[in-house]
DNA sequence: CCAAAAGTGTTAACAGTACACCCATGC
DNA sequence: GCATGGGTGTACTGTTAACACTTTTGG
């Protein structure tokens, strides 16, 4: 805010006030399916539908903080780990009217977590939080349905040209692993053989962990382990078949 | 916001109170190089300091909507025109301390505009407004050097995998000029042939138009004119030789 | 004629694709 | 043995990269 027009006595509370929130699409891979977690509202506005997880921001926390804040509080996760999750912020959404009890401008976040966590436990004013397959919820409360599929999009977008795909891993897994992300979030079937030489020979992508193999659920071949690589960008990039977008 | 901690009844005025703001990073290519629209402060704080244009969103109005009225306003075009050129949400900078004066949440957007608009008039509490070529202006008020930045980055990455190039470009060009723009932003030099090639391939990214050829700047065999497509995303992408970021 | 920029053609290197095939494990 | 998934090899194909060459303008 350059041009701001408000002088050093600038009266705060002249105009009707407006309240900062964020929100938080938390997806996750399970079961071949893409998973979002989701709360149920306890009041109204919007009681008893579902909704993406978030809440205000306090008077002196930035929106990243108050993110991985209300992240912790939903997954029960310890704030050490939140640390460590790949919170990225997707955008703000603004329209005057997108809450009808006031102005209510909310910075949306987009969490990409491993399928290892905690059971989620409804906490404050949520009746309920539970990981739900994408597609799978009805309508969601205020403007998230298109939350959340902004973030899916982008989700989908980024998978392409970043190294993304490994937050949705544990610390260590298998390129097969590594693979259904990719297979469940473009909704694609990949050649495992190229994939595994794109994913290698990609500088920085994955690292190979020391150390036995771990059997993959019993069946097949045991499959070496690798821990995310330092590289972010995934230069060239990893494009998705014929452009489809499976949305 | 969904876990809204704010029942029906909530007292609006019983936090201190956040302001909304939008800024932008409005660049253009000129004379080679990478210009950004700026405006010098009239006003403590940082009275004198250049800084991105920008401004309050008003109470009934949504921050992609501030972003265009304060375009218009700062650069003197018609609403019609503006409406009609790219403007782009990049992220919400929320940091507690980043205005001295209150908290102060601002949502940046970046705008994309050719080289034919008219000079810039100061306005509101600025004391004049001027095109800069990028890095030639001294530190930035508030955190608009980190907003900056961050346009330029994300603005060289779109070129790679949008037709964003074009929004640069006037409503009929040349495919120099469109090169010109890659190379402008990216800092480097594209093989001509081949990059007439790779973007008359991509369907919708540019279109000819009839008529005769344009002189360009005197020197030269003229060259066709063209409209910019209707596509939007550009597959395969055009990536940037050597993964050069050159910010 | 020369310089400059548009536009066309050609070829080698490389990356992506589609397979065939072997290995190790559980049942 | 058989099914399943990991891992290696290889030939084919399309795109990219590099550069030679022609065309059309101004000086």
């Amino acid at each position: 805010m350059s041009t701001a027009r408000a002088p050093e006595g600038y009266d705060k509370y002249a105009f009707e006030p407006f309240a900062v929130t964020v929100d938080l699409a938390v997806l996750t891979v399970r079961e071949q399916r893409l998973h979002v977690l989701l709360v149920e509202r306890g009041q109204e506005p919007y009681a008893g539908a579902w909704a993406l997880p978030g809440g205000f921001v306090l008077p002196r926390e930035s929106s990243e903080s108050a993110a991985r804040r209300e992240l912790a509080e939903e997954t029960g996760l310890s704030d050490a780990t939140v640390a460590g999750l790949h919170l990225e912020q997707l955008r703000t959404y603004s329209e005057p009217d997108r809450d009808p009890r006031m102005r209510v401008v909310s910075v949306a976040y987009t969490a990409l977590v491993p399928d290892d966590l905690p059971e989620p436990r409804g906490g404050g004013d949520a009746a309920q939080a539970r990981w739900l397959p994408y597609g799978t919820h009805g309508p969601l409360a205020f403007d998230h349905d298109r939350i959340l599929a902004d973030a899916r999009e982008r989700v989908g977008a980024k998978l392409e040209y970043t190294c993304l795909a490994t937050a949705f891993c544990p610390p260590e897994f298998t390129l097969g692993e590594l693979r259904e992300v990719y297979e469940t979030v473009w909704g694609v079937e990949l050649d495992r053989p190229n994939f595994r030489r794109k994913v290698l020979a990609t500088p920085g992508f994955v690292q190979a962990v020391e150390g036995p193999p771990r059997l993959t659920g019993g069946r097949g071949k045991p499959a070496a382990l690798y821990r995310a690589g330092s590289a972010t960008a995934l230069h060239p990039p990893l494009l998705r078949p014929e452009g489809r977008s499976s949305t």
